[in-house]
DNA sequence: TTGTTTTAGTGGTATAGACAACTAGAATAT
DNA sequence: ATATTCTAGTTGTCTATACCACTAAAACAA
């Protein structure tokens, strides 16, 4: 029964964080599966004989982490995790890891549908509360990793999108399958460090040098059809422009 | 005064939201300026007669957000601003800001020939010790350090260059001085961490993330002009591309 | 059988208060 | 003058409670 006790309230760690610290534990070594539902708020702090406030704070950092995922109504689950599905397929990542001589890859983490919500919703000109699929995947070149990727698309823009398509090249799926024709897109980068959960992915250390990049895909008739926000390793990732005058 | 409630407690709207829309919009509005402090927790509670806990909530958001820093016993302040507009093409560095609506500035800190070597004089199409110039400028924006500049020209291609003009707009210059047409640019970016002397220019701390630009400019002929090295700060800089489909 | 209502359980929002940890400047003592 | 202590003000943590909005399934009605 062990006198885990878990939670010390005499500690000078603050309780949320040890209740943070101790699920974030329970999930990272699979005794708490992704998918899975947590024990309620009120379960817990009953549990540890804390505030529901409290637990909240140690939820809320383990959502905004990732690692958990908030249905009112229903309950709070473990976020999808790590499936290994790699395979070869023309994506724009792709084309530009062989460019550089290197073998492209990609792990599907999670593929699931989520409400769009405010900014995205924007992005994508559908209305707040329509279904997006929302894909996250860890791009690789040559076996390493090399960029971490999360992908929204309107359901209703691209129906019968498949986990199975998604580990393959989505662009190739939407241009030869629903026969629509990507036209342009509008990048911005930026520097930043790498948070935990992502240096986590891309096997590189908490606060090391990453490339935040954001691609807003438009159809050549204007409708949007894709946001992606990637983290690339600083380390081994350089991205390339072209430009020319006067031109676009 | 105006019955601007700005907080409506019948509102079907969070009162935290509709507190962290209204501070967004001081913040996007300049109304709070970057580095300025905000109102106490305590102070916004009271001024709208509301919790400090709803406060909290919403400084919360932007925190994760980015608009706002914490700093216990001290107070909470505006972040520092992120530049998102389009960058169209190739511009200068002061075209560039002056599109974002900010005022550009130069420091030149230095100003010297230096002979090409190795890599330098490939780019440049020179042969190893031809003379180059080497211009290292500190750019600004509103007055505030954007980027550390690293310039390399070949003399030959250039006479005539002095410190004066280095301090204003070399482009400007070449076009307008020279007759001589910029063709293409290709840059390149990477993400990285400020080192010591780059963090004393840019003041920031060393180890914060920054953008590494490399840029090779060529002139409409071929020929190619220039070699420049940057180093922009990553929480105030940010680059947006515009591209069509095509190529990558 | 089918449709509707109720109910228990979930996360979401909000309150009022308390004390701790920290900061910077003022007041004090040396 | 120079430390030291005090103090007012800040964010950080935590509690106990209350009600709302939503979900799913059970209970009920037609």
């Amino acid at each position: 029964m062990g006198g885990c006790a878990v939670i010390d309230k005499q500690s000078p760690i603050p309780i949320y964080y040890q209740l943070e610290q101790y699920m974030k534990e329970k999930i990272e070594k699979g005794e708490w599966q992704p998918g899975e539902m947590i024990p309620s708020e009120r379960e817990l702090a009953e549990m540890y004989d804390i505030s529901r406030m409290t637990v909240r704070q140690a939820v809320n950092n383990l959502v905004n982490d990732g690692y958990l995922i908030r249905r009112r109504g229903k309950g709070t689950f473990v976020a999808a995790n790590k499936i290994e599905q790699p395979l070869k397929g023309l994506t724009s990542f792709s084309e530009d890891m062989r460019s550089r001589g290197m073998e492209p890859g990609t792990i599907v983490l999670s593929f699931e549908t989520v409400p769009a919500s405010g900014k995205l919703a924007e992005g994508l000109g559908v209305t707040e509360g329509d279904d997006l699929y929302e894909v996250r995947r860890l791009r690789l070149a040559d076996g390493l990793p090399m960029a971490l990727e999360t992908l929204y698309i309107p359901v209703n823009l691209v129906p019968g999108l498949t986990r199975d398509v998604v580990s393959g090249s989505v662009y190739e799926f939407i241009e030869k399958e629903k026969g629509m024709i990507i036209g342009s897109a509008v990048q911005t980068l930026e520097a930043s460090v790498a948070r935990k959960v992502e240096a986590e992915h891309l096997k590189m250390k908490e606060g090391a040098p990453v490339l935040l990049l954001e691609r807003r895909t438009h159809l050549v008739d204007g409708r949007p059809l894709e946001v992606v926000k990637s983290v690339y390793r600083g380390d081994r990732y350089k991205f390339m422009i072209e430009m020319k005058r006067g031109g676009s």
